[in-house]
DNA sequence: TGTACATCAGTGAACGCGCGTTCACTGATGTAC
DNA sequence: TGTACATCAGTGAACGCGCGTTCACTGATGTAC
C-alpha cells in the first residue's frame, strides 16, 4: 500500500487543493474529515499521515485559496487598460460567476464571519490574506503606497466583500443582482 | 412543574432573546441546544415545548436580532443633526463597541457567510432584514425612495458589513481599527 | 366557590448518528549492506 | 547490483464525545361541572 515520496507529496497537495474548494463551498465547520478526504479520493484514516489536525489543513487550504484569488485579481488589474485598478478588481470580483462559484472564489466573502471565530493559526492566514488583497487592489506595482491609496483599498475591498456576501445570502435574485451591479458600478465610477 | 401560560410565554421570549445573542457571538452551528437553553436558565429537554426545531429558533432569534440593530440605527439616524443618514449610520455601526460586542450587534456582519448556507426559513429572515436595513440607512422617512438613494444605501451598507466583518477577523488591532476608522471617515465625507 | 380531572412546562435520561482522532494492519517503497 | 529488512502511505474499524430529537415522568396550572 505504501506510495512513493513523490506520490505522497502529490496526494498531500491534492488534499489541500480540494479542501480549499470544499471549505469555501460548505464552510469551515460543516465538512468532516470524510468529506475532505473523500473529495481527494481517499479515506479518513490516512489524514493524519499528512496533517496534525483538521485546523492545520484549514489553515493551509485557506492560504491556497488566497493565492488563487489574488493571482486572479492581479491578472485582472494587469489587463485593466485605462481603467483604475479598483475598477478592474471590482469587475473581476462582483459578478454572477464569482457569486455562484464560491469554491473557486474569495475566501473572505465565503468564510468571513466564520474566520472571525476561527483559531489563531487560521486567523493569522486570513489576516495575511486580507493584507495581500489590499496591496493587490491598491495597485501592487507601486511599492511606496500612499495613505490615500491604502484608504481607498480598505473602503473598496470592504464594499466588495460585503456586497458579494450579501449577494450570496439573499434569496431574491433581483436583489442579489442589484448588489453586484450597483456596487460594481459605484467602484467603476466614483473612485 | 407546570408553569402558567404567561410564565411559559415569558420563557419562550427569554429563549429567543438569549439565543439571538448566543448565535451572533458563537455562530449558527456551533451552539448546541444545551448552550441555547442553558443561556435562558433551562435544560435541553424543554426545548420542543416551544419550538419545532433548532432551525425555527434560529429564524426567530435572527428576526429579533434585526429588530434590535435596526432600532438602534434608526435612533442614530433620527438624532443625526445636520449629518447625512449614512454618516450617522456609519458612526453607529463602525466602532470598537460594535466590533467587540457581536452578541448585541448586526447579524449580517456576525453571521454573513453562514447565513448564505443556511436553510430557506433563515435566509428568508436574513433577506427581509437586509431590506429593512437598506430602507433604514437610506432614510426611511422618505417613502418614495429615489434610485440614487437606494444605490447609495447598497454601497454604504455593503462597505459597513464588509469592514466590520474584517475588523473582527484580523488578529492585528491596528489593522482592525484602521478598517473601522477609514471606512467610517469615507462614509462621513464622500457620500 | 369548590372539587376532580385533564393539561402541559420543564426535567433528565435515552436514542441513533456523525464527529475528530487513534490504531492495528497491509504491502509497496526506501535503505543498508 | 541484489537481497533483507525497515519504513510508512493508506485502509477500515474503533474510541469517546456531543449533537438534535424523543420520551416517560412530575406536579402545578387550567378547566369542567
Amino acid at each position: 500500500m505504501r506510495k512513493s515520496r513523490s506520490e505522497a507529496a502529490e496526494t498531500r497537495r491534492r488534499i489541500v487543493r480540494t479542501a480549499a474548494g470544499t471549505f469555501r463551498r460548505d464552510g469551515l465547520e460543516t465538512p468532516g474529515l470524510d468529506d475532505l478526504m473523500g473529495a481527494a479520493g481517499l479515506t479518513r484514516g490516512g489524514f493524519y499521515r499528512h496533517f496534525a489536525s483538521k485546523d492545520q489543513l484549514a489553515a493551509e487550504a485557506l492560504a491556497e485559496a488566497f493565492d488563487g484569488v489574488i493571482a486572479s485579481m492581479s491578472a485582472a488589474i494587469a489587463e485593466r487598460g485605462d481603467r483604475s485598478p479598483i475598477a478592474a478588481a471590482a469587475d473581476r470580483y462582483l459578478n454572477a460567476t464569482h457569486r455562484d462559484g464560491p469554491e473557486e472564489g474569495c475566501p473572505l466573502a465565503a468564510l468571513g464571519s466564520e474566520l472571525a471565530r476561527a483559531g489563531d493559526s487560521v486567523r493569522a492566514v486570513a489576516t495575511d490574506g486580507l493584507r495581500r488583497m489590499l496591496e493587490t487592489v491598491s495597485g501592487d506595482a507601486d511599492p511606496a503606497q500612499t495613505a490615500a491609496a491604502r484608504d481607498t483599498a480598505l473602503v473598496s475591498l470592504s464594499a466588495m466583500i460585503g456586497a458579494l456576501t450579501m449577494a450570496r445570502m439573499v434569496d431574491d435574485p433581483t436583489l442579489s443582482d442589484a448588489l453586484l451591479e450597483r456596487v460594481s458600478a459605484y467602484l467603476n465610477g466614483a473612485i
